[in-house]
DNA sequence: CTGAAACCTGAACCAACTTTCAAGTTTGTT
DNA sequence: AACAAACTTGAAAGTTGGTTCAGGTTTCAG
């Protein structure tokens, strides 16, 4: 089985393997996300990497593998993509707009991530799991920050910030992955996001 | 390919094709939610059903046939549980809070649905989307409603629907599918999303 | 009662993929 | 240059499971 480490042996020794790597790794990228796990062959993979058949088995044990080495490739990218866009200087919200932001311009920029991830749930729950898991505790690490700035209210936690990540997830999905015609842009909705998230939707009476 | 009617012609006339139909449908339902679709067998269903494989087909086309019939069963039963929670002499707040603990509670006696639908998303991507729009335009619509009655913020629209669709999906994802010991029980949890989505988490100078 | 339509059966067909493997080529080190 | 290790190749083995079908059984209207 090996899990965990993953390296399992496969690790190319030489240029050559590790050209080789990235070109099954960026052909299954594109594979699962175009197919689909299930429709994905690696066949296909193989065929657009532009090496044999039997080459895949010299860095992947199976087609699982593979695609569990790229959902843990996109999952960091993901926080990387989040963590750059940030910076310490800003205050709690902005911090929150900016990510929310971020979020959507990446997505939008790699939107067979997101298919990817999603696909998760089916093929390796538990790097979909992990990844919900790591995020959400971002999030709440932030909400903490902030209401010990006094930015936020006292008391936010595991709630608040998964909710947090699903309005982020789905305005993801709704505005970028099913964007229509005429929607607002992506600093639009963070706004939106954002005075939903500062001040909520109750009216003055609040 | 016949989508949409589905009916197709393969619709029982007997009441022993009847009693088929739904032994296979429930059947159905528990090998797709345990196994997922693709590890899931038509051999299973059937033997679950304890009918020969051959009838399978008297009823449905394919294997993605029966998924999109149950996809499309279950998408209308959450809807119908959602809607009988409600009633339209609470309050704009207090029908959020009393969905999404709905909601939770739905979705915790019926976790198979929410594996079925969420596979959705690759097996029969129309119907996923159908099942999110259609629950994102009754939320829009509540929020209009809201609005109407001065107890919410005036113009309120998708975005804001979308996100608050989104919080309730990953609270329940968090709380109902991954629940942990010692996690707070449904009614805390819409207690805690309904304070946010009343007057957010900024603190007092929001 | 009766016959036609509806329904059931399960072995066999079939197409599609994953995975293996033995033989050849390239790389990099001594 | 020379050799071992790393890497590549693609045909073929092996699985798996969806789908078909010809023949039997049950249902039910007339």
């Amino acid at each position: 089985m090996t899990r965990a480490g993953e390296l399992n042996d496969k690790t190319p020794r030489t240029e050559r393997g590790r050209r080789t790597l990235r070109k099954l790794l960026d052909a299954a990228a594109t594979e699962f996300a175009e197919r689909g796990f299930h429709e994905a062959s690696i066949s296909g993979i193989t065929r657009s990497a532009g090496v044999a058949l039997g080459t895949f088995y010299t860095y992947f044990d199976s087609k699982d593998a593979i695609f569990r080495a790229l959902v843990s490739d996109m999952s960091a990218g993901v926080g990387k993509a989040a963590r750059e866009a940030l910076d310490p200087s800003m205050g709690a919200l902005e911090v929150e707009r900016v990510a929310l932001r971020a979020f959507l311009e990446f997505a939008s920029e790699h939107k067979e991530i997101y298919r990817i991830i999603d696909e998760a749930e089916f093929v390796d729950p538990e790097s979909y799991r992990a990844h919900y898991e790591t995020i959400g505790a971002r999030i709440e690490e932030r909400l903490r920050k902030g209401a010990e700035s006094g930015e936020f209210l006292p008391g936010l936690g595991t709630p608040e910030a998964w909710a947090l990540m699903g309005m982020n997830v789905f305005l993801g999905l709704r505005y970028v992955i099913w964007a229509r015609e005429g929607d607002p842009d992506f600093e639009g909705i963070a706004r939106r996001a954002n005075g939903m998230l500062a001040s909520g939707i109750g009216g003055p009476g609040g």
